[in-house]
DNA sequence: GGGAAGATGTTCT
DNA sequence: GAACATCTTCCCT
């Protein structure tokens, strides 16, 4: 791996300025297959206050518990009856907010990645959706409650992050509640989004 | 117990 | 651009 590991003050602020931060640094996945990683190009922000859209707006439950815990840890979720969605827990202990990572930009392990996603995939749409990056990165429900500092799955701090800016405020993606909020992170230009930009 | 919705992806027209 | 596959979770009718 080529940055640190990201500590728990980074996980530990606000949760839209992780949610921002994030873009431009590294997810690592190992497994007895090999190294999977990518850059990180594209997040939503899910808040506590005043966010009907996010998952903890109602209250603590048994597939949402893992918010309401401490930051720096991993939220997976299944979801539409095939795909998981992963979150990194962010803000204080107890807020119950987290940060959706929706896309990254593929580094190492094309070639897993695409034993996993189909040979026949282009490559600026292995990993270009939340659904997409969980089974490029083969993360599945046994990840939920991971602490992001360790290994198999972790995240990296990449010294030149500023490189993947700007970044740009979008609506996020597939609400049916919240959708006037700019909650989406994306770093504009890029190839590996989830959609194309919107034009100006 | 049941039903509807869901932070999606793929395929088809 | 639209349809739909698929199944877990949550809240109620």
């Amino acid at each position: 791996m080529k940055g640190s590991i990201l500590r728990d003050n980074f996980y530990n602020r606000d949760t839209v300025e992780v949610a921002r931060d994030l873009l431009g640094h590294y997810l690592y996945r190992e497994s007895a297959e090999g190294l999977v990683s990518g850059i990180i190009v594209e997040t939503e922000a899910y808040l506590s206050d005043n966010d009907p859209a996010c998952h903890a707006a109602r209250g603590k439950t048994t597939r949402n518990e893992v918010m309401f815990g401490p930051p720096g840890i991993a939220y997976v979720y299944f979801i539409y009856g095939n795909h998981y969605c992963f979150n990194v827990v962010t803000g204080p202990d107890g807020r119950g907010e987290a940060v959706l990572v929706r896309a990254v930009e593929p580094l190492d392990g094309l070639l897993l990645i695409a034993g996993r996603r189909g040979p026949a995939v282009a490559k600026d749409n292995l990993t270009s959706g939340p659904g997409k990056l969980c089974q490029a990165f083969a993360i599945d429900g046994s990840f939920n409650g991971h602490d992001l500092k360790h290994k198999p799955l972790y995240l990296g701090l990449n010294e030149s992050a500023s490189r993947y800016r700007p970044v740009k405020a979008t609506p996020r993606i597939g609400l049916t509640v919240g959708e006037d909020k700019l909650l989406r992170y994306v770093v504009a230009g890029n190839p590996y989004l989830s959609r194309r930009e919107p034009l100006e």
